[in-house]
DNA sequence: CGAATGCGCGAACATGGGTTCGCTCATTTT
DNA sequence: AAAATGAGCGAACCCATGTTCGCGCATTCG
């Protein structure tokens, strides 16, 4: 196994990432050996095989600059913000219904936040149901879509008759649904349960101080 | 000016970006002629030209693979997460010194969130004392680093004596340096302001749920 | 010790790929 | 109607760039 990168193959991941930050592509091979001082198109070639047998690289073979960084773009994800909840809007059940049309707003949040990254979106909150759980108005909620929940998870809730969405805490209790807030002062909503559908669940909040 | 992209070139687009996403490096020109049916290189350059006229693009001449997605990558930042605040350890002003070190525990984020973004860290938060400014224990605050404040503002502040860092508002008073938490059952800290360092603003709070 | 191996060098090779040129064919302008 | 402009076509041109080859020079192995 190859346990620690030898210096020149350091400097030229290194090289490679800078570059890729600064010209949003990758390096040829002369680029690289002139950035990192190297006196033979050959010896790069060398060593990016090393980096590609030791899993830091992947190459396309006879493809100009066909160098990719492994573990790079993973890491990121660009979910779409699909409107603002609690307002009067619908709310698509599948985001990329209408990614297209609002591509423009877009958040992008760690790919850790959850497993099933293609099934993210984000709504930006409007008012204060949910200040108890720590989520206030003008607060974007990350949700993963899915159209059931269990008890007493926060989802987003499409309320059919009223054509309204909302952001509660999940509770089936028979024929009904309660939908609680987290506010001490608001009271739970009693709905049909054919009246509710569920949009998604939330899985993360961020905010923003200015 | 351009205010309607014509559909050639708007398949232009989409195949450049799904292109990048799947191969982590622009198409060629030749790729673009054959991933949109188009029959000459030359028509391809012609549209890119149009783009790029647009500010949708910026291309490097006689460069392979030369063509930058304007907007895409700059939306993304890369923070190092330092430490735990309220937890002992110290905290370096320049996220910098110790980026290289703990690279590993990084998130990304909008970049639209603070204006300086190489000056932005993250800490993940101990305790409940922000609580009623809905920051609870687990959350991950962004912070712009520096090293001063206006009243008021929500501040990571390091007591050179005590060697902790805390998160709490941040009120001067003459000799003394009143740092406020935000939780009802708590009471403030007074300290004399040669005893404080302010290590950063918070601009941001990411929470995620399970 | 000689052979094998890792690493580097320089040069040449061959193709990948950006660019240009001259030519159509509509559509718009004068 | 003639001229100008926008959009597309195919072919050629030629530098950029990935790849290979033969050769040194250490260090390690049998």
């Amino acid at each position: 196994m190859v346990d620690q990168l030898r210096p020149r193959q350091q400097a030229i991941m290194r090289f490679i990432e800078d570059f890729l930050d600064e010209n949003g592509y990758p390096p040829t091979v002369r680029d690289i050996q002139y950035g990192c001082n190297i006196s033979s198109t050959s010896v790069v070639d060398y060593n990016l095989k090393g980096l590609v047998r030791g899993g830091f690289l992947r190459r396309s073979k006879e493809v100009s600059r066909g160098i990719e960084v492994v573990g790079r773009r993973e890491r990121r994800v660009k979910i779409p913000v699909l409107a603002a909840i609690a307002a009067g809007q619908p709310l698509p059940v599948f985001p990329q219904d209408v990614a297209t049309a609002i591509e423009e707003d877009s958040v992008d949040i760690d790919a850790g936040m959850a497993a099933n990254t293609d099934k993210l979106y984000a709504l930006r909150v409007k008012g204060d149901s949910m200040i108890d759980a720590l989520i206030r108005d003008g607060d974007m909620v990350v949700l993963e879509a899915q159209e059931s929940a269990e008890p007493g998870e926060m989802v987003a809730a499409w309320l059919v008759q009223e054509e309204e969405a909302t952001l509660k805490r999940f509770f089936p209790e028979g024929e009904r649904v309660r939908l609680q807030p987290e506010n001490t002062t608001m009271t739970a909503i009693y709905v049909d349960a054919r009246n509710v559908q569920i949009r998604g669940r939330v899985v993360g909040v961020l905010r923003r101080y200015e």
